[in-house]
DNA sequence: GGCTTTCGCTACGAGTCGTAGCGTAATGCC
DNA sequence: GGCATTACGCTACGACTCGTAGCGAAAGCC
């Protein structure tokens, strides 16, 4: 969430009910609106705050529109299902379901597009969004190497950037798949795509 | 390009001279100010045109980004560097120079987020930049299974949905290695990624 | 020359932005 | 209980952008 300073401990503090109506109202507009046609001004309203509350939180749009998405992202596990492939499918079926919500495909996109130009944004992004699931990856694989599914890696360099090739493999194809080719990314699909990201396409 | 009816032969004909002014000072003005703070008429100003010229012939920011955008890829091409590896590589990188432009980086992703909400946008985008691309998976794909690297497709409908799935997966991937994790598809990633993409992540 | 369409220009109402100012409400500290 | 401090709701504001309308002039085809 946005950062309070932990020092003012005076004073009337900030209603955490309107913390969450907020949030749930950007949404809410998001769904109706999108992106572009959300304003600030309708957020306040639906929320049943005033506009200049909102300004003292977020520093604008963007912002707003990150931590409303990121609280959707909470709901993320990695369940253990027994093997490498069907934790993939499962975990990748999560997430899919989640950027299939009109809410999320709206706002993420748009946040990260204003992130090229936004250092701070993109910051944002990846500790609220990013991060979440790049543990599921650490995870996964923790898992598969224990099963000896996966070898163990011996130098930690190349480890942190398999993983990091792993989560822009995974993430990036189920974006892609739900945002350009606007096609579900449903079991059959999830389960090709495991079959490629593991056994490749000579099969 | 935007639909110009075909049976208008009378009366004096658009400047092409304004449409080529008009695209490339959208570029500029994607680098300078990014996608949020792009307007039309600095855009008309930048171009030495009327705002209203703009309108006649756009329906909006969304539908003008892509045009401008689109002239990009026109570079992409599948040069024959002789095993498929070496042409996945080859073609990856050229995606990835062009997706590190600040003026593509900026414009494409938002464009992609307007058109969750937008199917005649979607499809502009689909028709003038993805279907180039796809083009180069079926090219690829064909000489790989005439030089016996890949076995050949006997089913028509699983052909199609694994080339829908290779395009996901190469697309979406360079997209959120440079967007999300903003950091540079490289020749080692490439290879990186090449490697998963052919052998799976169990080699 | 006449017809048709585009062009540049100006002007306009509508809507949004982000901020300032004010009085009031809610908390911690003494 | 009183005081300082901070958050809140409300109103109003200038600045900006939007997309469109109307005009006279320009550029092509018959």
């Amino acid at each position: 969430m946005q950062s309070r300073s932990p020092a003012s401990r005076t004073g009337r503090p900030r209603s955490a009910t309107a913390d969450a109506a907020i949030l749930a109202a950007t949404r809410e507009a998001l769904v109706e609106l999108g992106w572009s046609k959300l304003t600030l001004g309708d957020v306040a309203t639906r929320a049943g705050v005033a506009k200049t509350t909102l300004y003292r939180r977020w520093a604008g749009k963007n912002e707003l529109v990150v931590d409303a998405v990121a609280e959707l992202f909470d709901a993320l596990e990695l369940p253990d299902r027994g093997s490498l492939a069907a934790d993939i499918e499962g975990v990748v079926l999560q997430f899919a379901t989640i950027l299939a919500l009109p809410e999320a495909k709206s706002g993420l996109m748009a946040v990260v597009a204003e992130a090229t130009r936004d250092d701070a944004l993109r910051e944002r992004i990846r500790a609220s969004v990013v991060d979440r699931q790049k543990r599921l990856v650490l995870e996964g694989r923790a898992r598969a190497q224990a099963r000896g599914e996966l070898p163990p890696e011996p130098d930690p360099a190349s480890s942190a950037r398999t993983v990091d090739l792993i989560f822009d493999m995974v993430a990036g194809a189920v974006v892609h798949r739900t945002l350009v080719s606007a096609e579900p990314a449903d079991e059959e699909w999830v389960r090709g795509f495991t079959r490629v990201l593991l056994h490749g396409l000579g099969d």
